[in-house]
Order: C-alpha cells, then structure tokens, then sequence
RNA sequence: GGGCCCGUAGCUCAGCGGUAGAGCUCCGGACUUUUAAUCCGGGAGUCGUGGGUUCGAAUCCCACCGGGCCCUCCA
C-alpha cells in the first residue's frame, strides 16, 4: 500500500471517529500520572493495582485476538498498556482496533500491574484519542537513517532515534550549567541587538536584511564584542551574552551560518585569568572533578579521555597571536607585535577564543581603520570600522579580558559528535527542489 | 573551491543490460500476559530529475538537483 493509500485509510478511520461523535482533537486531555510516575508509582505500591490515566503516542501495537498491547510513549518514558476486550467492552475494544493507528496519540485509563514477564502495565478500563496521526512514524527495526530526512524532518528523527533526543538534552543541560557557572561568578546575563547598522566584531562576511520603516540597510550581527564592550565602558564589570551569531559562510559538517556563541566580559581581568576559568568552566560541564594539582591542559585531558573518542586530537591552548590577526586585543608590553590572546582547540577545532580587550581608543581607532583599508583593498572579511563604538571606547573602558566559546563545538567536543549538524536541531541545508 | 561515494515501496536495503525484489510498515484472517509477538494470505514503486547510447536502461554515458565523507577554510 503507498503513502497516499495509507493516509486515505486514516482519514477513513478519522471520519469513523467523528461519525461517533468523539472529538478526534480534543482540547484537554486527562492525565494523573507521565509514563515515568506511573511505573514509579507501580515500584512503591505493586500490588495495590492503582488507577492511574496516561496520555501518549502509540508506538506499538500488538494485538492477539480479543487482547492487545500498546506500548504508549510520553516525554517522560514509556509504559505498556493492556487492553482486554472483557474489561474494555465490545464496543470500545473494535473501536480501538479499528480506528488506533501507530503514531496516534491516546488517553489510557486504567489500574496498574505487572504481566508474567514483570513489565510495569495498565490494564485499560477506558480509552480516548487525542489526536489522530495522518501519516505513519518510521519503521520500528531500522528507525530512520536517512540523514537527510534526519535533519529536515527532525521530530522524526527525534521520535524514532532515543540517542538524538538525548544529543540535545545534552546540549540543553551544557547552556544551563554554563549559565549557572558565569552567574555563581557573578556575571550578569545580557542581550545585545542582533540587527545592526555596522556588522563587527568578527572578520566574516555578514547577512544583509532591509529595515522598511527606517529606509536603510542592516545586518546581522556576526560577533557579540562591540556590544558587550559597550556595557562594559557602561560600568558592568562583568557580563556575558549566549546568543545566535550568523555569518554569511558555507555550509557543512563543521559550519552552519547561524550558531550560538557565549562572549563575556570582566573588567580588571587579563587572558589569564580567562585561561583557568576556561578549564574551570569545561571541568564543572563536563562533570569532572578537579584535582588542584593538575596543572594547565591535565583537566581538559582528563575530559578527553573520559568523553572523547580517543582518536580525537588532544586540546592545545594557542597562545599569543599576531597583532594584525587581532584587531581588538591587546598588544602584549615586551613584544608589541604579538598580542595577549589564546584560543583553546578540543579534537581539532577551536572551542574558545580569548584576549585581553584592546582599551587604548588611539590604537584601536589606527587597527580597525587598517582594516577597513584591507577591505578597501577587496578583502571583504575584514572587520568594519564601528564609529559609535570607537566613540565608546574614548569614554574610557577599564582593562578587561573577553572570552568566546563556540557553544556548538563545545556540544560536539562532549559529546564526541563529528558533525555540527548533529548538534543543532534544524541545521541549515539546501533548499529541496520542487 | 577540489576529490571520492550515495539517491530503488512509507522505513531499512538487495538487484547493476532482458518486463521491479526482500524484511518491516500497511490491509484481510487466526490468536485473552505480548513486548522485533507469532502463524496464514494480500497489497504497495514516474528505480532523484532531464537528456543520450541500445532491439531493450533501475543497470552504461552526460548534465542537473539533493545528501554524505575527505582536503582547503570562515567558529
């Protein structure tokens, strides 16, 4: 039977539905207890055969006859639900037979119990559909492979890959820790625009947009620097930004245009201080505990090999970079041409990148305009000259040190993944044709 | 940007010059503790798209579209 076939037959099943008078789409559904509460509570009580409702997908469905076994699946988990034509009645069991389908969703009334072989089950009493799924869920031996129908159909992937939902709870927990690291140093959380008249911060070509009302050309911010510094001249000591960052670039396994980037910035600090709390911040996301005789490199070697395949390269700091590599950092005093900047690579690409911030408006005002000559000059990566920065600076900004970790890679560094696109959720890809 | 590989049923794949196959999904039947349920029967395809070679193309050639991997590289 083919695709269109298969949905026809649900939209019968659907019609039959309503014929009833049952909504197929309720607004509500009723719920005592998630999969996981309710096998939780079948542990503490066994034989206590407690009344539970579950709401969730239908996954799978045995039926044997005038009994079948679906297994209902929630975001919690998963429990097996029992459904005996005796307890159900005649009427509600062909109902279930004849109008579920795999991927529906279902309300499950019933008490709890174990089978003979000890899985945690509820014995239906009663049953309601929640919503009537159209189309099939992938098939259940191979799940879904197709990498491409992985990433453009995601929910798919999500519901038929329990590793890929695990990916990007992953991820979730890796920002959150991340938060709660910079907030318990005493960091404050900020947001910067993302439309901007000038685009700087970053050597990278930006995306162009067109703000109507205001008649003029924007872009999307490419870097969250200039901003942050901002506030920094404004007097917050110390703040930080985890926002999406788009640059106008290819597209493949290590890069996607837009990705997410933490920056922050403390006043009265130097890249050293930024270098232990790099290591400091991986070892608490990682889970790692710190020996305090480990020396620099020792705890992001200890992450590697704990969670990193061990062919991946090890992580290196590279410190200390060319002054004309750098336009916003700080030239170190005994040699003028290197500056004060270090970026961390875990398994080959770079995780974090860090500097002294540049505070002297004279030299920055000389280096940015340096490179709007080199992009005069056709290098269309260049940094642009940010004036309402540059006034900024000549404010005055207190000595500081910024950090940027490319949040992605830090997913992939952890979790071991090889692609960029296994970590975000809708990567970018082409457009499919027509 | 350069090189290599892939695209066949809803899903996972085989077929690689002679009229399109398997398993799962799906449909019908049997079955009241199954869990990759089992057993019997039945469907299901513009073989990525467009050209070419050939008596004949899923199969060989060319172009295009989409994807993957490696190299170069913007994080």
């Amino acid at each position: 039977m083919g695709e269109d076939e298969i949905m026809a037959l649900r939209r019968r099943k659907l019609e039959t539905i309503r014929s009833k008078g049952i909504d197929p789409y309720p607004a509500r559904a009723r719920r005592t207890h998630t999969t996981k509460a309710a096998v939780e509570l079948l542990v503490r009580s066994p034989d206590a055969h407690e009344i539970v409702w579950v709401a969730g997908r239908v996954t799978a469905m045995r039926r044997m006859g005038r009994a079948a076994f679906l297994d209902i699946r929630d975001g919690s988990g998963r429990i097996q639900a029992y459904f005996k034509q005796e307890s159900l009645g005649v009427e509600a069991y062909e109902r279930l037979l004849h109008t579920v389908d795999l991927g529906d969703f279902l309300g499950v009334e019933g008490s709890l119990f174990r089978t003979k072989t000890a899985e945690p089950t509820i014995e239906a009493t009663s049953f309601t559909i929640l919503a009537k799924a159209l189309r099939a869920p992938p098939e259940k031996w191979h799940g879904l492979q197709d990498v491409e129908v992985r990433y453009r159909q995601r929910y798919l992937d999500l519901i038929a890959n329990p590793e890929v939902r695990e990916t990007f709870v992953t991820r979730s927990r890796i920002i959150q820790r991340i938060r709660r690291f910079m907030d318990e140093r005493g960091y404050l959380e900020v947001e910067t625009p993302i439309l901007q008249s000038t685009a700087g911060g970053a050597a990278a070509r930006p995306f162009t947009t067109y703000h109507n009302a205001l008649g003029r050309q924007q872009f999307l911010r490419i870097s969250l620097e200039l901003h942050l510094k901002r506030l920094v001249v404004g007097g917050f000591d110390k703040v930080y930004e985890i926002g999406r960052i788009f640059r106008n670039e290819g597209v493949s396994t290590k890069y996607n245009p837009e990705f997410t980037m933490l920056e922050s910035y403390e006043a009265y600090a130097d890249y050293t201080v930024l270098m232990e709390m790099v290591e400091e911040m991986v070892s608490t996301i990682a889970g790692v505990a710190v020996e305090p005789s480990w020396g620099r490199g020792k705890i992001i070697d200890e992450l590697l090999t704990v969670h990193v395949e061990p062919h991946l390269r090890q992580p290196t700091f590279l410190v200390d970079y060319p002054v004309e590599l750098s336009p916003l950092a700080k030239r170190k005093t005994e040699s003028p041409h290197l500056v004060e900047r270090f970026e961390l690579f875990i398994a080959g690409r770079e995780v974090a990148n860090a500097y002294s911030e540049l505070n002297d408006p004279v030299d920055q005002r000389e280096r940015l305009l340096q490179q709007s000559r080199l992009r005069a000059a056709g290098d269309d990566e260049a940094e642009t000259a940010d004036e309402d920065f540059l006034i900024a600076l000549e404010h005055g900004m207190p000595p500081a040190a910024g950090l940027g970790i490319g949040i992605d890679r830090l997913v992939m560094a952890l979790t071991g993944l090889t692609s960029i696109r296994e970590v975000i959720l809708f990567p970018a890809l082409r457009e499919r044709e027509a």
